[in-house]
DNA sequence: CATTTATGTAACGAACTAGTCCCTAACAAT
DNA sequence: ATTGTTAGGGACTAGTTCGTTACATAAATG
């Protein structure tokens, strides 16, 4: 066993794991979770500022700056950082969603209900994807592992289209594209442009109330459009 | 704008002038000239890197840099006016939408047009509104004189329904606060998010095809949204 | 002509900021 | 324990950015 040196030494127990303050950070361990812990920081600052208006020195304090650039290339890299754990995380949550049961209808608008509810929790990937296209999504472009995620949605969209046709609810000749962009649209505005709008016409969208409603309305909408009417 | 007005333009000259050598340029056309052009560029500059990111000195060259600080009082407050200025031709173009001949359809559909077309030819003004939000819309809350403008738009649209309702064509019961949201979502999104869009699903929104594609789009799912239906 | 207004050029310094250096602490292997 | 490696704390630097001033001068005004 190791002499307690007289500094920062706490009783410290190889083996047995009692869930003490210290314990046993593995090198692998502990990398990741400070990387983790940066990115965390980071999204705040690049998310309320932008790249350009995000500060490194108020991203973190002294200490935090250095391990930034111990792990980090720089600024431009710990946003791409970012971002891509901000778009992983959206390419997560929509693998989760149920697309199955019920009619084509019914499939359509939970995954409707879905796009709304996480734009809504999930102001933070708004703001980073608005920033990309201030930037013309030139730090998005950099970033190998994007494609195929996006491709997904659009398979997705694609098979209940082509089942709701089938069951006789949906008009034909709807692009999937086209889909996802309206269904996206409707679901990204009242959060993107949730304060110019506030504030013209007074009203609030950040409510559990009115994230529900907008949900409803953004189906209503939606499925309005692909309804075959006779 | 006014005329160029090189030489020999007449300002004023109501009363005291005998033989009238004309003036070259009166200095309140020449300040509003000058400001104007501070205002182009700057425009352009805010609209491509956004306020943190837009660097005076390469808005300008020296000479210029020395005349924003002679027409403002610095970057922020430069930057409200390239913003109020925008807010004010956006209002300017929308009263020259008719809303009056046709039924309420027509008139809703034609507003949908005018917004789909002036979103897409003026990206500098949707990247400004990105810009605001960003900035939770501290810099618009400073601009007095928007929020009537505004209200006007609502009250155009609140026009429109109650004339669909009257016609038989709508449903009752649209707010006309959503209807704005919806309609403004739907022509914002594509030239807000062209750039990330474009990159992950590989399609281009700004040829004239797309935007006039897009422009009907748009009709067609508002218009099957509020139309009633039996 | 005299005065005021506008503008071109340059320079400066204070404040910031991204990134680096040096040194120590924690850990791992021997 | 000794030694080497990884991680990180604190201060520093080199380079920008911004706002401002000084100075000259041209143009409009009266």
């Amino acid at each position: 066993m190791r002499e307690p040196s007289t500094l920062s030494e706490v009783a410290e127990l190889p083996e047995s794991d009692t869930d003490a303050k210290p314990p046993r950070r593995s090198r692998a361990e502990s990398r990741e979770q400070a990387i983790n812990q940066i990115i965390d920081i980071a999204t705040n600052e690049f998310v309320e500022k932008g790249l350009a208006g995000a500060r490194i020195d108020e991203i973190a304090g002294k200490a935090t700056k250095r391990k930034i650039y111990y792990y980090f290339e720089g600024k431009d890299e710990l946003y791409r950082a970012v971002l891509a754990r901000a778009y992983a995380q959206v390419r997560e949550s929509e693998a989760e969603v149920d697309i199955e049961s019920g009619n084509a209808a019914e499939a359509l608008r939970r995954l409707i209900e879905h796009d709304v509810h996480y734009h809504a929790r999930h102001p933070e990937l708004v703001r980073l994807v608005m920033n990309e296209n201030i930037h013309r999504a030139e730090h998005l472009k950099q970033i190998p592992t994007l494609p195929q995620g996006n491709r997904r949605v659009i398979e997705i969209l694609q098979a209940i289209l082509s089942r709701g046709e089938a069951e006789g609810l949906f008009r034909a000749g709807i692009d999937p594209v086209d889909l996802h962009l309206n269904l996206t649209a409707l679901s990204f505005y009242n959060v993107s442009n949730q304060f110019t709008f506030a504030h013209n016409f007074g009203v609030d969208m950040t409510s559990d109330e009115a994230i529900a409603r907008r949900a409803q309305q953004v189906g209503d909408i939606i499925l309005a459009w692909v309804t075959k009417k006779d």
